[in-house]
DNA sequence: TGCCAGGCCCTCTTTAGGGCCTT
């Protein structure tokens, strides 16, 4: 499989605004199905964290006063990045808070996101439910540290799709998993997939 | 003052509603 850049970050709420923010950013670059490189820093964008998202996270305002701005962070993440294609879980989210962010230091974004969340309900319908955790427990991969710290949930995402690539290859007989070819199957209507990946075998 | 996401996906659907998933 193609280089992946495997994103997640951990915010103060649920949707970007001048008081709702980034708080911590993980990136993992998935190559051959193994993390190759890692980037993660804390970031202070110089808004208070809730204490309900305090007690989520772990992630503190004692912690975020002496981390550095979100701006050289995002920064240094752009660059760690580059043009390297994007997979978040629940991309949707992580996608608004790095267009949002990027936009503050007048970036813009260069890549498709692909989404483990839509690539597991395709893949692992019989999983109990598609959140990260269930979904790494169900497919009997490693926990990499605190759920809800953006390092340890990178890698969550990241091991997950290296088995959900594992497997189309393995149990379905695909070649070429790049993330173009991604971003496409988790497009395709989930009754549809297996008839889909019947097609596809042998590319 | 009070409110505050939104795309996906299923179904008791499509002139809609509600759960899932991320923090």
């Amino acid at each position: 499989m193609e280089r992946i850049a495997v994103i997640d970050f951990e915010t103060t709420g649920i949707s970007p605004s001048s008081s709702c923010r980034a708080t911590e950013i993980a990136v993992v670059i998935l190559e051959q199905g193994r993390i190759v490189e890692r980037y993660q820093s804390l970031m202070n964008a110089g808004v208070r964290v809730p204490g309900f998202i305090e007690q989520l996270t772990g992630i503190s305002n004692a912690m975020l006063r002496s981390a550095p701005p979100a701006e050289q962070v995002m920064n240094e993440v752009n660059e760690f990045v580059g043009t390297t294609p994007l997979l978040a879980h629940n991309a949707a989210f992580d996608q608004k808070f790095w267009d949002f962010e990027l936009g503050r230091i007048k970036r813009t974004r260069l890549q498709n996101f692909a989404c483990s969340l839509l690539l597991a309900r395709r893949l692992m319908p019989a999983a109990p439910n598609h959140k990260l955790g269930t979904l790494t427990s169900f497919a009997g991969l490693p926990h990499t540290g605190q759920a809800h710290r953006a390092m340890a949930d990178a890698e969550m995402a990241a091991n997950l799709v290296a088995h959900l690539a594992g497997e189309l290859r393995h149990k379905h007989g695909l070649r070429e998993l790049s993330h173009d070819f991604l971003c496409k199957l988790q497009k395709v209507p989930a009754a549809k997939i297996p008839e889909h990946l019947k097609r596809q075998r042998g590319f």
